[in-house]
DNA sequence: TTAATCTATTGACCTGCATCAATAGTATTT
DNA sequence: AAATACTATTGATGCAGGTCAATAGATTAA
């Protein structure tokens, strides 16, 4: 689990094999459970996690106690509540395991200093980051644009791999629908298909 | 307008007067009339550009030609297609200003060539990558948490400088509203005040 | 193997917001 | 000063999606 980690950095930025041993000795591997916290609401979130093996995803609860859905994190993603991780302030997400999931934390300290000691691994946050803003801003335009049944098909066709992985009523949740109305949907759509 | 620039940048990172004149000869000034085009749909993002003067708008059309606001940039701001000025791809976002403005333009190759010659600059742009991904993402949480009322409240709570100076079907675009249902939200708000 | 839990579907009903249309005040332009 | 565009409000009506409730198959736990 620890080399799915190295790669998926050596990926991006080239690393000497000194820096991979720097990189072994500051982080932790953990498993978690099918359903097992990784954070709750309210803790301060001391790690980012990559996600070595399974699926997590980060949520929120509102006022009538719906749950949803901000992001799924498979194999090779990495999931946090970046705000209380950068500033320790509480975390108002949850993230939680949606299969048993092998996980590769790095806590704030080892991030600020692999950041400094290892150049490219700043860079690499760097990428991170810009990538994930631009994500988000894809999301919200989909989310102004398309209609319901479009921003289904869309999310299918982008990560077909997820949406077979985790329950119908999470990727609900992830749109922002309740199950009810997305398995209407989905029925709309196979009529319509035949 | 140069010098508002470089205050924005000196007031996150150190620069010696040495950088200022390499930013200087790397930007360029530019003034927009009301409703000026800066993007338009289609074209690529040649510029990131920053607000010394004015304020400006980023918004998307969909298929039945609303229109859907992404961004306000007023003075201190930046603003721009960052998915077109990375990838160099057709924006899909239209950026025009919403009062007469002044603005500072950095090009792609000036965006780079200042990353590499002023380092600072480069931790910079981490950071303002990290905070973008992070406002996005409470936008997300908000949108999916909080009703038509409460996300209005929060809005002029948050920027109630910026909502005195735009005008209300906008603030209504930015939240996905109709300008007759955001009509009607605050004439709720001000029977129920009384 | 029997509960208990989780998941998906379907029906009946309700509601928040969009749509369409009319009015009127306020800026801009010429 | 008149004409044109822009902006905000209000009313009437319709619909997408939420809510509540029942059913049933599939997993998981005891």
């Amino acid at each position: 689990m620890l080399d799915n980690f190295l790669n998926k950095i050596s990926n991006n930025i080239t690393l000497t094999e000194a820096d991979k041993a720097v990189f072994s000795q500051n982080v932790i591997v953990k498993k978690l459970r099918k359903r097992q916290y990784l954070l709750q609401e309210g803790e301060i979130c001391k790690y980012v996690a990559y996600v070595s093996k399974g699926i997590l995803r980060s949520y929120l609860v509102d006022k009538k106690n719906n749950e949803h859905i901000i992001q799924f994190a498979p194999e090779g993603w990495f999931i946090s509540d970046l705000n209380s991780f950068i500033s320790e302030d509480y975390s108002t997400l949850n993230i939680d395991a949606i299969e048993s999931s092998e996980l590769v934390l790095v806590s704030r300290a080892a991030h600020l200093h692999l950041e400094h000691a290892v150049p490219e691994f700043f860079k690499f946050n760097y990428m991170q980051y810009r990538g994930a803003y631009l994500a988000l801003q894809k999301r919200i335009s989909d989310m102004f644009t398309l209609s319901t049944e479009e921003k289904y098909t869309k999310l299918l066709s982008i990560y077909p791999d997820i949406m077979q992985r985790v329950p119908q009523h999470m990727i609900a949740s992830y749109l922002g629908l309740t199950p009810e109305t997305l398995s209407r949907v989905r029925k709309k759509l196979v009529v319509n298909k035949v």
